[in-house]
RNA sequence: GCGCCUGUAGCUCAGUAGGAUAGAGCAACGGCCUUCUAAGCCGUGUGCCAGGGGUUCGAAUCCCUUCAGGCGCGCCA
């Protein structure tokens, strides 16, 4: 074979943009403009290796038939160095490609030059994007929600670093107004609980048992000593605390994950360098707020939304709109991130629209800014759903989920549904761990190529390497799925759902275990295994390369 | 009431920048281990793509409308 896979798709693309211009210069059509040459691989056999509906495209331009321009097209198409063999119209009008049969080796050629790399597209190259996910309150432990936007913000980040963006990954921490506030109240009255005082709880207070445990082990500390302080000093005292707690164990929890951010970022931060007040002034001086009942308000309708937003309270405490607005204009101005992707819960939709008008009205294009918005999870045990507020206390834990279900099953498991799926959590079955559980089958067969690897001792670097002799049915498709990893990255990417690269797991696992039953490696024919050899190599380079950009383990044995 | 998401096989879901005969897994039934891990493989069938209308060479995919479920519509985040 003399072609890599990429050079054989780049000399395809080539070869019809010439093909078409050529039919142009010939007379035979004539567009303005031609639209981009997509080739695909078509769902058929029978249809060849590959395929381009170019001539479907071009009728609106050019006011010719789809079989025309495809025979036109065909007519002025130059096969050198194409290693095209058959060129068919069919259909409605779809160009098939069929190639010499030798071109899917190609893809092992790929593979043995790139190695770890194989799959890495250049698709995002030089530009930069902050992917920003979970940004969980620091008011408590994290929760299923948390876990699915972990698990689909950071596949989605390796994805985007695979297909050749500059990635960084960000954990807002949302440590100053509102809930904040709430917090302090919650803690305060269960010290003061604690310590023999009679008082009420706080009616919208956080009332999971976290918050008892933090004073429990405050009181142990320090005593009761904090009863007689000034409030407002006293709950500045047990916020601290408590907050250093909950990040430190919220950090614990995401390493634990498989999780490693390359920024923290602090919501307070924010305030003190007076980036909230000045994104408020500038939005300002670009006439897009108002004064209305003592507060000051964002003209949403100026962009076609329906409603205004407060950006400062009456009491003059400024919203969290007004933080998130600066916080944005922090990552594209400031930090000049080419895009900034979020991934929210379905809870926070509404907020997505008016995030990208404060942008707009801050001179910057709403377009940088996408969000993923999930559908919240729903947990059910038993039969019964489980709902999941912080303030209602009685909720599942991310750490309880690891712990019962494992890293690996989790991460795999939220990543099996694209993220606007709504998702069941059915805990019951995924405690099971047996083989319902699909990340083991593609585990296993990361696990048995080792198997294999570890078997063969012969030396074979003295055998000829000839791929031609991979010719069993189970082997081409092998290639085949192989060759289509790079496309996976690019579409996850661009489609922006790492539950792609999840199914595309499953898609090798299969292809390779269908491989297993039908051909042995270990083999008298020492050429043939160091084919299959090659091959299955190929195969573990893949499967190591998703479960790495999936956070899971490829183990060497199961 | 308005907005967003979802509705595809018995169940869980792919497929939606319009394309060729709508696909997987699970469940059900029947086969395959003296040979590299049976957590595996092979075979058997299933559809008013929620309903209706429209756009066009072509619609599960786009538009309108009805229905069902979820979420949102706060000087909460």
């Amino acid at each position: 074979m003399k072609y890599t896979l990429i050079e054989i798709k780049k000399n395809l693309i080539k070869a019809i943009e010439e093909s078409v211009g050529k039919a142009i210069a010939s007379g035979a059509f004539s567009a303005d403009s031609l639209p981009e040459i997509i080739i695909e691989v078509p769902r058929e056999k029978a249809f060849g290796d590959f395929s381009t509906n170019i001539a479907m495209q071009l009728p609106k331009l050019t006011k010719k038939s789809p079989k025309f321009l495809a025979e036109e097209i065909i007519k002025n198409f130059d096969m050198t160095g194409t290693l095209v063999e058959k060129i068919e119209i069919a259909g409605p009008g779809f160009i098939n490609f069929t190639l010499e049969s030798d071109w899917i080796y190609g893809v092992l050629k790929d593979i043995d030059r790139l190695k770890e790399s194989y799959g890495r597209t250049e698709a995002g190259k030089g530009k930069t994007v902050n992917v920003e996910f979970i940004s969980a309150n620091p008011t408590g432990p994290m929760h299923m929600g948390n876990a699915r936007g972990g698990a689909i913000g950071d596949g989605m980040a390796s994805i985007l670093d695979w297909a050749g963006y500059e990635v960084t990954r960000e954990f807002y921490i949302n440590d100053a107004g509102n809930q904040i506030a709430k917090f302090g109240q919650s803690l305060e009255a269960r010290y003061l609980q604690i310590n023999g005082m009679d008082v009420q709880f706080p009616e919208d207070g956080y009332k999971g048992e976290d918050i008892t445990v933090h004073m429990e082990e405050f009181t142990k500390i320090h005593g009761d000593k904090y009863v007689e302080m000034e409030s407002s000093a006293r709950k500045q005292a047990f916020i601290e605390y408590a907050l250093e707690k909950n990040l430190t164990k919220i950090k614990e929890d995401l390493g634990g994950y498989g999780i490693t951010y390359d920024v923290w970022f602090n919501e307070s931060s924010l305030y003190e360098s007076g980036e909230v007040i000045k994104t408020i002034d500038e939005l300002t001086q670009r006439g897009h707020t108002y004064e209305k009942d003592g507060a000051i308000w964002f003209k949403a309708t100026d962009f076609g939304l329906e409603k205004d937003d407060v950006l400062i309270r009456n009491n003059e405490i400024p919203t969290y709109f007004a933080a998130d607005i600066a916080y944005h204009v922090n990552k594209l101005r400031t930090r000049k991130f080419d895009w900034s992707i979020n991934v929210w819960g379905a809870d926070h939709h509404g907020h997505v629209a008016r995030m990208k008008a404060a942008l707009e009205a801050m001179g910057l294009s709403g377009d940088r800014l996408d969000v993923i918005i999930m559908q919240l999870v729903r947990l059910t045990r038993k039969g019964e759903t489980a709902r999941m507020s912080k303030r209602q206390g009685n909720m599942v834990t991310l750490s309880d989920l690891i712990e019962e279900v494992g890293t690996d099953a989790a991460r795999f498991f939220f990543n099996l549904r694209s993220p606007e799926s709504h998702f069941d959590f059915d805990l019951d079955l995924a405690v099971e761990e047996s083989n319902e559980n699909p990340v083991f089958y593609v585990q296993y067969a990361h696990a048995r190529i080792s198997s294999i690897l570890r078997q063969i001792e012969d030396d074979l670097t003295k055998v000829k390497l000839d791929y031609t002799l991979l010719k069993a049915k189970e082997e081409r498709e092998l290639m085949e799925i192989l060759a289509i990893f790079p496309d996976e990255i690019t579409g996850a990417a661009a489609k922006m759902d790492p539950s792609r690269i999840t199914r595309y797991a499953m898609d090798v696992a299969a292809n390779f275990h269908s491989f297993y039953n039908a051909c042995r490696v270990k083999s008298e024919d020492i050429e043939l295994m160091k084919a299959r050899l090659e091959l299955v190599k190929g195969v573990k380079l893949v499967l190591k390369n998703i479960t790495e950009i999936l956070g899971i383990n490829a183990p060497e044995r199961m």
